[in-house]
DNA sequence: CCCTGATTCGC
DNA sequence: GCGAATCAGG
């Protein structure tokens, strides 16, 4: 996974909005929690609720932390995500700036301020992620919305939207839901 | 027990 | 620079 100006930029857009690393990380997709912190610290952001004190400056018994790398191969898995697997809908393509720019209108208004918010594990079983959902009134069918999955790139003119008549419940359609909502895998 | 971010280290 | 491991707090 390369860090792209537009995933950096969704990255730095979601840290901003209070989005978590977890969330960050689902919504990029194909990057676990570690990578968005590390590339958010990387970037310089690092300043948002965290307030762990870590004993750093005690230059006695540094942590003498392992192998991590190499002891990373004991360990296959630390456990399979229970949570997140909630109906989330991570963008796929590396147009996720889209989705994040386009739902920070309806995020910002969703979620003008207090962020604050812990992720409670209760939200995060329906919490709603910024979907790219914006005023379309695209209603090829009565009843259902249209598919919001976001096709070619946001900044080209030809952007748009798949405007298939999404499932009910489900930002997207059929196919594109079952892309969306695909843990990753073929991601790396 | 779960989650969170922070820090550190190996590649 | 990146990512994973580990740590530490709620």
């Amino acid at each position: 996974m390369e860090w792209t100006e537009q995933r950096i930029e969704t990255l730095r857009k979601l840290w901003g909005q209070g989005q978590t690393a977890s969330q960050i990380a689902a919504i990029l997709g194909g990057i676990t929690r570690n990578a968005v912190i590390g590339k958010a610290h990387r970037l310089g952001l690092t300043g948002r609720p965290s307030p762990i004190k870590r004993e750093a400056g005690s230059g006695s018994t540094a942590q003498p932390r392992r192998k991590a790398a190499t002891a990373r191969q004991d360990r296959p898995e630390r456990t399979a995500r229970p949570a997140l697997t909630s109906p989330m809908a991570p963008s796929p393509l590396g147009n996720t700036a889209s989705a994040a720019g386009i739902s920070n209108a309806a995020a910002g208004a969703s979620q003008p301020a207090a962020p604050s918010a812990r992720p409670t594990p209760e939200m995060r079983n329906k919490a709603d992620l910024p979907v790219a959902r914006h005023p379309q009134p695209s209603r090829a069918h009565g009843g259902s919305k249209s598919c919001s999955w976001p096709v070619g790139d946001p900044k080209q003119p030809g952007f748009h939207f798949c405007g298939e008549p999404a499932e009910p419940g489900r930002p997207y359609c059929g196919e594109h839901c079952h892309v969306a909502y695909h843990r990753k895998s073929e991601a790396a």
